[in-house]
DNA sequence: GTAGTTCATCGGCAAAACCTATGCTTACCC
DNA sequence: GGGTAAGCATAGGTTTTGCCGATGAACTAC
């Protein structure tokens, strides 16, 4: 057997009043709860706390003096962990933990944090950059509560929110014959050597935007940076096929290259936000998605448009 | 309604388990009752704390992960104060609280400190001189919960031990014409100017003893200082009764002066200790009042004998 | 598909907390 | 000194809470 906050509360409240009377009207109890309260700690402690007046209230002893700050020092430390949890549920200040999608990463999240920044500048964004198959583990592990990713072969449990449509562009050597086209047909690239970007997920939806052409395409390499990729296709080892654009047309080399859009009506993908169906979202994962939704496609706009 | 140290407890549990199941046999209770806890948790802090992973245990949200690192805080703050508690009930370390009379504090006090500590290192002594009528006072409101006094005019509610009994000495200037006698009468007394050490209770305890020998003594001066009796006795302006007596046969100013004892049976008055009639001593209390009886006696031999 | 795991819910029961009423002790006042 | 007021403790009864066993629901794994 132990003893509770409200034990706790009820003694510090007696000592403060110098009378258990005076007690049980701060707590709004009766006189027996506090006074039974009380006995039950001098009981659980071993120690006399108060010495009893007749007739006019109480006082510590020297050893629930002590008890009775340590006592105070607890509740406040409650009285905190009430607040945290307060200001974690209701409040729009914090840290909050967001997923993203890692090669996209670079080109959103820093404009999303800005605008959120100045929206409720008491939340602080720790960012999380996993490929399209980790970022629903980590939202079941409870990595992040939300996340800015594809709409990839989610899992049922996984809700997703599509924000934007993204096209797929072709990234060409700058001095390809097809470079300088509005745009290109998949037919056109099909015997062309693809840089492909290989990351889980992501791989698999590239192959299946040829065979649903009835297409396969001529795989020359395969790597997981986005940046390799474009060097790979700036120094003529092939074509690459892109969901995200870089403001500028070099590689980290130096080489220029050319984007160019696909022409063909595919199957759409988005990019959106991700959430477990069953949680419930706190306010600021709400706020955060709200940013998502007014800003993110300005943000890409804004991107294709520089 | 608010939250208990116990639904704290069942979360974290359920945290480091990993899974409802698993914290209930840490905590020694059913699975729903550790399920009831969380789902009381997160109803009044408004948070989800957990994901639920069907048929494979829990893993915490970003939240509950931040409140578990709190609540563990808070536990283990709790956790010290049950200690702090079983410490002043039972263990013998921390302060201890001890009144004192003023008049020999200093002749007393620190050899039984000294004693004390080679017993119970642990044991820190915080002494309070009063007189003899603030000491019951301040035993009521707490300030010590000992006291070394005499016994004189205890008020009911106070317990009394006596451990040395008391002789009065007479004080007298070094050439007074008694100074040289073995004992002395009070009858050979009244006549001469008295230097009344007057302090509250022993100034009528020093008077009562002349009243009960049919004699009034003829008051010359009043002081509430012992050395300050002690100076004017040495400088002849009368003769001064003590109980307590200093190792030594000078005033402060340097001059000598003789201690006689009083031959007189009277009725008896002792050294001892007081402690509040209703309240529970704690161990080191009673560890102090131990030390005293084996101590105290031996303390004022020594002291006569030098 | 079947068995195993895990969490949530339900109904009953026991413990605890609470309240009203009362008793007991002391202080205060005429 | 007796009566009154103040204040804590106890008693009895009611409500609330906490806990448990059983059951249901949802998912995994073979």
């Amino acid at each position: 057997m132990n003893y509770t906050l409200k034990h706790l509360r009820y003694f510090t409240a007696a000592a403060e009043a110098g009378s258990v009377t005076g007690a049980s009207e701060l707590c709004h109890v009766s006189q027996p709860s506090v006074s039974a309260a009380i006995a039950h700690l001098e009981d659980v402690f071993g120690v006399q706390l108060f010495i009893r007046h007749h007739a006019q209230g109480l006082s510590l002893t020297p050893a629930g003096n002590r008890l009775c700050k340590a006592a105070r020092d607890l509740l406040t430390h409650a009285e905190e962990l009430s607040q945290d949890a307060a200001g974690l549920a209701e409040g729009l200040s914090g840290d909050l933990d967001v997923g993203c999608f890692v090669t996209f990463a670079p080109f959103v999240l820093p404009g999303l944090l800005r605008v959120l920044a100045s929206e409720h500048p008491a939340i602080h964004v720790r960012p999380h950059e996993d490929d399209l198959r980790a970022l629903p583990e980590g939202l079941r592990r409870g990595r992040y509560e939300i996340a800015v990713t594809y709409d990839l072969n989610l899992p049922q449990d996984i809700a997703f929110e599509a924000l934007v449509t993204v096209p797929i562009h072709v990234l060409l050597p700058a001095r390809h014959r097809l470079a300088k086209r509005r745009a290109v047909r998949l037919a056109d690239l099909a015997e062309e050597p693809l840089v492909l970007l290989s990351l889980p997920e992501s791989r698999n939806h590239f192959l299946s935007v040829f065979a649903e052409a009835g297409l396969e395409p001529n795989i020359a390499y395969e790597t997981s940076s986005f940046e390799m990729v474009r060097g790979l296709v700036a120094n003529g080892y092939g074509y690459g096929l892109m969901h995200s654009r870089a403001p500028h047309q070099r590689a980290l080399d130096g080489t220029p290259l050319a984007s160019v859009p696909l022409s063909e009506p595919r199957r759409e993908m988005h990019m959106g936000l991700a959430r477990l169906q069953t949680t419930r979202a706190t306010r600021m994962a709400l706020a955060f998605a709200e940013t998502c939704r007014r800003h993110l496609p300005a943000l890409l706009d804004a991107r294709d448009a520089g």
